[in-house]
DNA sequence: AAGGTAGGCAACCGCCACACG
DNA sequence: TCGTGTGGCGGTTGCCTACCT
């Protein structure tokens, strides 16, 4: 199957964008039509992207302001990357998703460029279903580390999730370990060291390996 | 050639958390 | 403390294109 081509998507908007006005509310839903983009970016560039409800009204366009976030944190944003995600993109994502699970816009923050949309479709589309053969290849007894998050006590716990295919689930709690300790043991660490990527690359996976010892080859080939 | 189907992506929806008055 | 507004997130839908029969 071939791409959707950006030209596509672009024909498919100011298609789409006529068609599906909501008159009834006066709010513009759908695709985005190039000129609202360009109204988007010209009020952001003076305003900040902050106050989307406020963006919304000064831009004159007639879409919330959810609406705007979305249109610029998934397209118009400066730095973003679009498609072709690399195998090494892949694999981080892989790797993230298994530890973090569908926690997308943290998947993203490891990804420079990406967005927790494109990420999502992604896996959807993709990696979701190779993953499932690849489950299915390894047989049904899989062991999934789950991350939990302590609010009150701002601990990151990782858990290992036993389950087969028939959908039996089990979650076993062992005695805490420090971070990077025990094997055969829970993980729990800090929440702000957990999520503190300043002092790291942001394709360095290291740190994923560190949680995830026991796959240290690819996923897929 | 025409209709059906799957893939892919953008955008919307609903819920939740947080800030602020 | 409570109500309201806003932003963020994950799940889901809608629609177009390419491929298949």
């Amino acid at each position: 199957m071939a791409p959707v081509t950006k030209d596509s998507i672009n024909r498919r908007k100011v298609k789409g964008g006529e068609a599906m006005k909501n008159t009834k509310r006066e709010v513009n839903k759908g695709a985005w039509t190039a000129e609202e983009d360009q109204k988007l970016a010209e009020v952001i560039e003076i305003h900040g992207a902050k106050r989307w409800k406020t963006i919304a009204s000064k831009a004159g366009l007639n879409r919330c302001g959810k609406s705007c976030r979305l249109r610029w944190l998934n397209y118009l944003r400066p730095n973003i990357k679009r498609g072709n995600i690399s195998e090494q993109e892949e694999d981080l994502i892989v790797r993230l998703h298994k530890l973090l699970g569908n926690r997308w816009s943290l998947i993203a923050g490891r990804l420079p460029g990406r967005t927790d949309n494109e990420i999502k479709n992604y896996w959807n589309s993709h990696l979701s279903k190779r993953m499932n053969q690849k489950e299915k290849q390894n047989g049904a007894n899989l062991t999934r580390q789950m991350i939990s998050i302590d609010h009150q006590k701002d601990r990151v716990q990782i858990k290992e999730d036993s389950s087969s295919e028939e959908g039996a689930t089990s979650t076993s709690t062992t005695s805490a370990a420090s971070k990077g300790g025990d094997q055969n043991s829970n993980i729990n660490i800090d929440v702000d060291d957990f999520f503190d990527f300043s002092n790291e690359g942001p394709l360095n996976l290291e740190w994923v390996s560190k949680f995830l010892g026991q796959d240290d080859g690819r996923w897929f080939n």
